[in-house]
DNA sequence: AATGTTTGTGGTACGGTGCAACAAACGTGA
DNA sequence: TCACGTTTGTTGCACCGTACCACAAACATT
């Protein structure tokens, strides 16, 4: 017989469902009077004190004497998000960075550190060690231990969602790194560690509290050194069998196109990446950061070569993206990393090819934005990804976990 | 403030979700006996027999008696969907012919009805005519009224998912139809109409009766003159900001390439579309479904230029293929449509493709498999996409409503 | 200061599922 | 043929969670 469809309903899976969704409200939108509450929900104002006494039984949330704005009637307690009542570590892996920070409820940055990394991209140990030290001295504020229940890491390259285990980075030269195991291992916290890509997390980021807010169909597109995307689609973020889903870099645009690093050739990413601006721009294609900020900053200035080899890129950009807007029907498209950067040199190019490509219904025209939380997207989309648990079920999310790989039920969330 | 985000869930909402986990598993699955209801819910053994029998109240699911196979205990009576329980008008639009049948709970084609166009497309008063007609010879029959829950059109073109609206079918050479608002008229059944484009109903179909049994990410890919998709994921269907979303056959595959009856170039259409097949062999592109069968015959025995003509979709079909696969990371890709037919002939050139162009991850290579309901795809898509609401709602499928083009809570559904 | 409005609070009612005991229906083995 | 173990339906009751109602508290208005 097939597994379990849908499990059944009963009281503790009400229970549940509503303290989850009062919690992920103020989590996510801030600060809401219980009767706010009452009126988002559709509860009863008994059962919302009764569900807010809990949480804050917890220490989940905190309740303030509410303020009368002028109105009529009892002023109604102020319900928010308790930022010391629950935290994660939050890491973010990049090619030329490195990022740690502990955030609490309503993804309140408490604490971070970033480290920069220069010349050639640092190895899997190096990158370890670093995340090893830089979270020991985050781990070490009092308190901290006992209220964290998960590690978020947003991570270069394809990842499986199951394990948090990543195949290959080829923009780092990684192969078989199960990386959700090996931090689990070397942080030894007792609470899930889940690994995913940094395009996905970037765009969960930029959904819960970025460009794209109230925006429930949206494609993040995240150049680092390669390509990626981050779709949302009907508010949840797509994932795939594996977690692979948004693997754009390697699309084919041309067939017959130049080799790249997945062992493909004509992959998008090889006329879009940052080795294709500074290939344009005649500089070392593996110059790094310290390259590209020279190109950018050329760029700005208008010196010619450096604003035809960014512009060189709106083309194929824009017909990539007319592909996805088909694809996906986006209400909005939010560029990141790289992109963000030259957004306003490549907007013309790129909306040139969009009102070409983009199948003309009725729709106005997508929107295409640079991201709002620029490089922290992936850092902060590991962050709630790690609160996903706790919101899910405010009630078990401290229990600590045997196995800290990811979680089998939560795999694709 | 936001719209409710999330709706408190109460007895009824339990209520409702374990009536519908019952009703939707008899009738995706087929019999049941209650002992295996309880075991795949979880539920208690009283609240399933309650719950089966007030659906069997309901006159939507009957007991038979149970017989023993051999094993010791009492034995558990079988619950089954009663396909006379409620009924469903489905309706497939293609290019070249129009079908439309009553399908019953479980997805039991009661009766069908055929015709097929030849020559010309058919005018939209054609086809909307056809409609009424062979709808009422379905429709006659004694009881049918009284059970009908909805109305579902499969239909060629970009089909907007709120009101059923269909800006333009280049193929048909129709623009601006507000399709579920002309047949609700035209019907006039009081129940509602919702229709969707043919390659996300074909998905619905395979995934859930078809050759997707099972996989919960899986894209369709269906060719009937032009080419779309239908993406499954997660085990939802994907819709888009607007129901737009699949719509790959006007992705970008030669900046240069030909002209396409969207506005656009080198559109992926325009080389593995039924138009490039016919060009390829040397017959007239516009020749419609007999001299496709005439170009199929010839390959079949072996016909050097028909075979070349086959085999020459396959390169660009498998590039195309590849690029979905990394987008979606689906288990399964699914043929159907024209695709179904030529896949013997198409597979080796596409197999060539994927291996070279998919990211190879650790991943089993992905199944790429025929449609096992072939061009009935979108006709039981159709009739699944009408029961949704009966499904989702069991005690309320049956109310008549007001508004009887699609549902605004379940547009995306 | 009186009044109207809005909201929190506590007690009770209602609905849904879980549980335990019993009965029914089967196969097995003496 | 009958006693026994096993599995499952059935029934009455307990438990849990939310809804409802009445009342009190806290505010603005006049």
């Amino acid at each position: 017989m097939r597994a379990i469809a849908v499990p059944g309903s009963n009281s503790e899976t009400t229970r549940r469902d509503n303290l989850s969704a009062l919690l992920r409200e103020v989590h996510l939108a801030g600060p809401r009077s219980r009767s706010d509450l009452v009126a988002l929900t559709g509860l009863n104002r008994s059962t919302v004190g009764d569900l807010v006494a809990e949480l804050a039984g917890q220490g989940l949330v905190r309740e303030q004497r509410g303020d009368s704005l002028g109105a009529p009637g009892r002023p109604s307690p102020t319900v928010h998000a308790d930022s010391d009542g629950a935290l994660v570590l939050a890491v973010s892996i990049a090619v030329h960075w490195l990022t740690v920070a502990t955030v609490g409820l309503g993804c309140v940055v408490v604490e971070r550190v970033r480290r920069d990394w220069s010349g050639e991209p640092p190895s899997l140990d190096r990158v370890l060690g670093d995340i090893h030290e830089m979270s020991r001295s985050l781990l070490a504020r009092p308190g901290v231990h006992e209220r964290l229940v998960g590690v978020g890491v947003a991570a270069v390259g394809p990842v499986r969602s199951r394990d948090g285990y990543v195949h290959f980075a080829p923009n780092l030269g990684w192969t078989a790194v199960p990386m959700a195991e090996r931090i689990a291992d070397l942080l030894d916290l007792g609470v899930p560690v889940m690994v995913r890509n940094q395009s996905d997390l970037g765009a969960r980021a930029e959904h819960l509290r970025g460009a794209g807010v109230g925006v429930d169909d949206l494609v993040y597109l995240y150049c680092d050194v390669g390509v990626g995307a981050g779709i949302v689609s009907g508010g949840r973020p797509l994932v795939g069998a594996r977690g692979y889903a948004g693997e754009v870099g390697h699309m084919t645009v041309d067939p017959e196109g130049s080799p790249c690093g997945c062992g493909s050739r004509g992959c998008w990413e090889t006329v879009v990446g940052e080795r294709a601006l500074l290939r344009n721009a005649g500089h070392d294609p593996d110059g790094g950061v310290h390259e590209v900020d020279a190109v950018l900053r050329s760029a700005e200035t208008g010196e010619p070569t450096a604003v035809a080899a960014v512009e060189a890129l709106a083309r194929p950009l824009g017909i990539g993206m007319a592909g996805l807007v088909n694809l996906f029907d986006p209400r909005v498209v939010v560029l990141g990393g790289l992109f963000a950067r030259l957004a306003p040199l490549l907007m013309p190019g790129v909306e040139t090819e969009l009102a070409q490509r983009v199948l003309s219904v009725d729709r106005e025209p997508v929107r295409v934005i640079p991201s709002r939380l620029g490089e922290d997207a992936p850092l902060l989309g590991a962050a709630e990804r790690a609160f996903e648990p706790l919101l899910a079920d405010p009630l078990r999310g401290f229990a600590r976990v045997a196995t800290v790989r990811d979680g089998g039920a939560m795999a694709n969330v």
